[in-house]
DNA sequence: CGGTTTCCTTGATCTAGGTTAGGAAATACC
DNA sequence: GGTATTTCCTAACCTAGATCAAGGAAACCG
């Protein structure tokens, strides 16, 4: 049935520190859900009714903005988290899309579940807590990244920090995570293999 | 001694359901901190020993880049708490300057009565929490418009967003804020009025 | 009070990246 | 197997904002 990764399974016993038998208790109120490519997980105006793991495929978080463009915030591959945690947390209506770019195997567990789960489970909050805040660092950081520095630098440094990355994933939307039209991707990567 | 700005005591009634007496004994773990006019609360390098709330004056939170220039994250007026979430939670050194743009007068908490305080306020450690999750999702969405849509979109929802900054901020900061240089910010500005 | 910063503006020039318009290779679809 | 769609690249031109250079006004300081 659930046939999650391994490191799903040692992240919960390393860092949420469960025994073998909660675990197996805790397993129980997961389910799987599949994906195919171009499938959503979640749109804009949907509230984010789980949280999820990526056991299997590669999916992308993204936005559109006013100008109705689309705007990607991050990739997901294999053991990434992903959802919308602001959604997930006060059980509003969100602003992110979440598509499959690849088939895609999900691991839920829905909100429900994830608040007995807090209650019954307190390590796992703990868990969950601290996640959400490595998140909030990794977007700080982000944000760093984002805003100074040429399209050149970005993509030097994703090329370095997520080679996996382009292996899966069409430049167009690596152009969109890095703020560049797919044209100006397309004339960096020529120029740079030039060198 | 210590001279709340009355909204911070509103919040701690309100938002962390102190009362009276527990609002009188946690008080006596605060403490008073004067800055002159280009002081610095903190400096990259800098372990973020305490949560600090701006009881009168105006800070700006910058980093410095790859490039030596100066990225301005945000300002804080009165009312507003500044400080390394990060290095206040992991008591790792930052990487953000927290300078005062005017004489200031912040009320802190220490790192050592903040971790005593979640103990004993268990409603202050919620309180703490929820104030870091909204931090994060303010992050998020100002990394929306940091990085989608022009100077001019950015500048026209700052000035309805934050007009009382126009007043007390000297613009090449905002300038900073908007990630674009002071020239173009003047010229910005010139184009808006003639209009 | 005069001198030095700090701050703002303006003009001329330059450039990274956007826009527009193709077109070819690879994949999926019937 | 052939058509349609997706993906990726190229080239010519354009624009927002950076950079360089200069000057003026206000605030700050001895």
């Amino acid at each position: 049935m659930l046939d999650p990764d391994p490191r799903f399974l040692a992240k919960l016993r390393q860092q949420a520190e469960f025994t073998d038998a909660e675990l197996a208790e805790f397993l129980e109120c997961w389910e799987t859900k599949l994906l195919r490519k171009k499938d959503h997980y979640l749109r804009a105006g949907d509230i984010c009714r789980s949280t999820a793991y990526v056991n299997k495929g590669c999916l992308r978080r993204y936005e559109i903005g006013a100008d109705a463009k689309e705007n990607i915030l991050n990739f997901a591959l294999e053991d990434w988290w992903v959802g919308d945690l602001e959604s997930f947390w006060n059980q509003k209506p969100g602003r992110f899309y979440i598509q499959a770019l690849e088939d895609c195997e999900l691991l839920l567990l829905s909100r429900v579940e994830f608040v007995k789960a807090c209650d019954r489970f307190p390590k796992y909050k703990a868990f969950h807590d601290e996640k959400m805040h490595r998140s909030y660092f990794a977007t700080l950081k982000r944000m760093t990244v984002a805003t100074s520095g040429s399209a050149e630098e970005k993509y030097l440094l994703l090329a370095k920090e997520q080679p996996q990355l382009f292996q899966r994933v069409p430049l167009h939307y690596i152009a969109s995570y890095l703020g560049i039209e797919p044209e100006s991707l397309s004339r960096l990567r020529r120029k740079l293999a030039g060198k």
